[in-house]
DNA sequence: GACCCTCCCCTTAGGGGAGGGTC
DNA sequence: GACCCTCCCCTTAGGGGAGGGTC
């Protein structure tokens, strides 16, 4: 009598896709205890109902909340707190969503440079519209050479810690000044939140602009007076920024860069 | 002077949010290698551009992107397939995200469901709107009591298959169709899916209309006639549903059961 | 003193069998 | 014959120490 509104371990695994392995599993940790066992043959017999609570158990794994918090859930008459339980699983949900759209943005992001940036060869000088920036800066003197020992990775430890800036991507690497044969030199992080944009210490704006660029896997930046020689039309005042930037093929000991240079109207 | 360029494992952890036990352990896999060991001391040490690396690892791990699959991704001379990669996870990012939004959807529609069943008390007899329905539908006699073993679980074997209704809570339990002092009983599961409902065989279309309903630990569908004798004005046509809806307390033993009752006009 | 190293044992959500009863 | 049982050993992405060297 009782039985005919029960489902075999096999039929609920049909029926929810769930293996029979992890319903024993789900047994043991005390989620899903079936409706019914065999006290012979030990077999396991589920009730209908009890395959919404599998994909109650499964929305859990995926949402990646540990299964143990679900016998929280459950009071001591074994009844399941349905409506606590969505309200916190909606919360979860709903992080993982901005957090996934986030990772979504940044994917198409990065792949629209390495779009742009393959339209050039490596050596190849080449215009290129770039908005205003802002730089935050360590000054390292009158040539990189000069650069203290773990200036650059304060740097980074200084602002990495702002969550936004993971799901863009700033550029970051060398600036040089050269205003009226007077060299000054910077390490740079870009800033893109604007909280940090708005903090006015060790913050330089490089201005929008058509700059010319090049692609290098190596810093040349302090030759970027000879090499961009033809493009600054024996102007004496400009900017250089070496960023790197990505490649579709990406070897961490030798990274792409670019160089950008800008003529100053001094 | 390669050194200033290096950041050391705890400043890697700091800027990442990622613990050093992470930073060792997808070494030992080889998913990061530092830019640099120090073959006296043991101590790891990083460029920047690794920093990107860490965060295309964590996101890996936030897919459920197994860590060794990004093995495949880096070529013999070890540089990594940012493209290729960045192809490869887009489509998985995008699964997820459909994934959690219909998790997220069918989450308020169960809370909308329970909102709207809590107005009511057990044993209260209030009306309802409920509209056209489709039911997959077994005849068991002219009584539930005849019903075969496993007639149900086959119901739900021969229709779960179906991804979409998972996403959705049909409605399934016992219909009782009287018609001119005959009884006719079945069990049902309700079909969402358009696909389905299109198939004729065994599936019943119930009418939209303002039924009576009253909720209920047990089954009383046999009773309805007695039950809702006042509102069928003394009708001897009408249709009993019986289905299993949601409680905010879920008790697997005992779920909580909507009986709705319709006069037809024969 | 704060930082980093290796080694060892533990966890979650199961999978892959072996060996043996049950429907 | 297909289905189900228990028991045992293995996996991923690390965490929590112990015990000892390094910046």
């Amino acid at each position: 009598m009782r039985k005919n509104q029960l489902l075999s371990i096999g039929e609920i695994s049909k029926s929810t896709g769930v293996s029979i392995k992890s319903l024993r599993y789900y047994e043991r940790i005390k989620v899903l205890k079936p409706a019914f066992i065999d006290p012979d043959s030990g077999y396991r017999y589920y009730s209908f109902a009890q395959i919404y609570l599998v994909e109650v158990i499964r929305s859990c794994i995926e949402l990646d909340i540990p299964l143990k918090k679900l016998t929280e859930f459950f009071d001591a008459n074994d009844a399941f707190d349905l409506r606590k339980f969505l309200f916190h699983g909606k919360k979860i949900v709903e992080q993982k969503l901005q957090r996934f759209q986030k990772i979504l943005k940044l994917t198409n992001e990065i792949e629209e440079k390495i779009a742009l940036a393959e339209k050039y060869k490596v050596g190849e000088i080449y215009p290129c519209e770039i908005p205003e920036k802002y730089f935050y800066v360590r000054p390292c003197g009158e040539s990189f050479k000069a650069m203290e020992k773990y200036q650059a990775s304060e740097l980074f430890l200084d602002l990495l810690h702002d969550e936004d800036d993971y799901y863009s991507s700033p550029d970051y690497g060398f600036l040089y000044e050269y205003a009226d044969g007077k060299p000054m030199c910077y390490i740079f992080l870009e800033l893109l939140n604007p909280k940090l944009k708005a903090a006015a210490a060790n913050v330089k704006v490089t201005p929008g602009g058509t700059y010319f660029c090049m692609q290098s896997k190596i810093s040349q930046i302090e030759s970027a007076h000879q090499i961009f020689r033809d493009y600054l039309k024996g102007k004496d005042s400009f900017i250089a920024i070496e960023t790197e930037i990505y490649a579709s093929k990406y070897e961490i000991s030798k990274p792409l860069n670019e160089l950008r240079v800008l003529a100053l109207p001094l």
